[in-house]
DNA sequence: AGGCCATCACTTGTATGATGACTGATGATA
DNA sequence: TATCATCAGTCATCATACAAGTGATGGCCT
């Protein structure tokens, strides 16, 4: 009756992470179920009943857990009806998700990923920005240079010129989507303070190749600005390849 | 003390949308309250006990309102001590939520942000591939090719092609985010039988341009990958520019 | 017979109270 | 001073009850 949880006053060594939560367990091991194709899309799920008593645990957690799945996208409830397994897959989220890579490997892949997004992303902006948007990019590239005379690190800023580049492309996917990259490359506070004395050398070759960028979007050159990209973030790729 | 969800019993006319339940109406409030900054990161959210007296509401609804934010990554939970809302924006997931655009324009965006995606990792993987990556691209080219000779849409054959593509430049992330694409692409099996007709007429230019980029990939000429990628995307794009 | 509708069984949604488990601080103790 | 038991606060889980939506069944009326 007791879930097993609670009746873990045995040894337990080793187990320093902080035991699952019988929900998260539950939502778990209905998830392998759903993407492992068990249980096919459209098909109802067990009824809360049902699912108390195969788990022998008590209806909060099973409601938890389903309704961890339905934020996930994965199964759809319906009041008087029941669960079932969603059959829109555009409703599940896209996550990064590391599959036991060194910290190293995972900013690589990343910053690749980033790689293959901004580089047309440059091309779109070069052929289609406005003069508003032409004046944020210009907005965010005096922005860092500002931040770079005041000796500041200038992540943000120089992120945000990026970003500018991608709202030029007047797609808000785009746009977003390179936003919601930005805090897996952005280094956190606490990096910064040993960061910021080696790239401080780099920040004006960083400045020269933004600006070869923004001239060729400038100059509707769209050829010239996925090209100025590609080598603004390729050099940037390189850097984290050796040292990490 | 009883919510007003309950007392609705009133008129209520053209309100035929499924009242949203309890649970969401608070967790979008939260929600909205987080992503506008007005609860900064790291901050405690109330207490359950807090929540429970401020909206009115039971523990059941409290507590699925804050899991909800939990697996959007928005709050973290710790036993014994509170909720707080996340200060690592790494954990909440990408969504593609349409801002009110029609479904052409819907479509033709998102069909730009994989052509930004795509034409970039097409060099990539021409830089890069195996032997084995190899085959499975021409795996996937031949299966379509199967396909298109029963004279089915092919439609999941043909991406199958570029996710191929995609997996061969190696990087786990990249091969992921197109997958993730993948369902907003691929038309729902009920649009299929009008759409198979006028289709028919381009799945042979679709094949030639396919094995463009598969010779391109194949001699390991990035920029001719790439360019053959924008070539065919872009293809793709003005089809659904004009008629939707 | 055919259509309408009350009813019922089943399911999820919400409320409530009790208990277990974890955390951090407080204060007693050696 | 350092250690540890204790305690209040908080989330985690359990149990129970009732509200509300859904679909089917079957009776009723025309």
């Amino acid at each position: 009756m007791t879930p097993s949880r609670t009746q873990t006053s045995a040894p337990q060594l080793g187990k320093i992470r902080s035991r699952s939560k019988l929900s998260e367990l539950i939502s778990g091991q209905l998830r392998g179920l759903i993407l492992r194709g068990e249980l096919a899309p459209g098909t109802q799920l067990p009824t809360e009943s049902e699912m108390i008593e195969q788990f022998g645990v008590s209806r909060t957690v099973v409601r938890e857990a389903v309704s961890a799945l339905k934020t996930d996208g994965l199964v759809t409830v319906h009041q008087g009806r029941g669960a079932f397994v969603a059959t829109d897959r555009t409703l599940q989220p896209f996550r990064i998700v590391n599959p036991g890579l060194n910290e190293r490997d995972h900013i690589v892949q990343i910053l690749e990923l980033r790689l293959c997004h901004e580089v047309e992303t440059a091309a779109l902006a070069a052929e289609r920005h406005t003069a508003d948007q032409m004046n944020e990019i210009d907005g965010a590239l005096a922005a860092m240079a500002e931040a770079v005379r005041h000796d500041e690190p200038a992540y943000e800023q120089d992120f945000a010129f990026h970003v500018a580049i991608a709202q030029a492309t007047g797609n808000l996917y785009i746009a977003n989507f390179l936003s919601y990259l930005g805090p897996f490359i952005i280094p956190r506070p606490a990096l910064r303070a040993q960061m910021s004395r080696d790239r401080r050398d780099y920040v004006e070759t960083l400045q020269m190749e933004h600006a070869e960028i923004r001239d060729a979007i400038a100059e509707r050159n769209a050829e010239a600005a996925s090209r100025a990209m590609r080598t603004h973030l390729t050099r940037g790729l390189e850097l984290n390849r050796q040292s990490g």
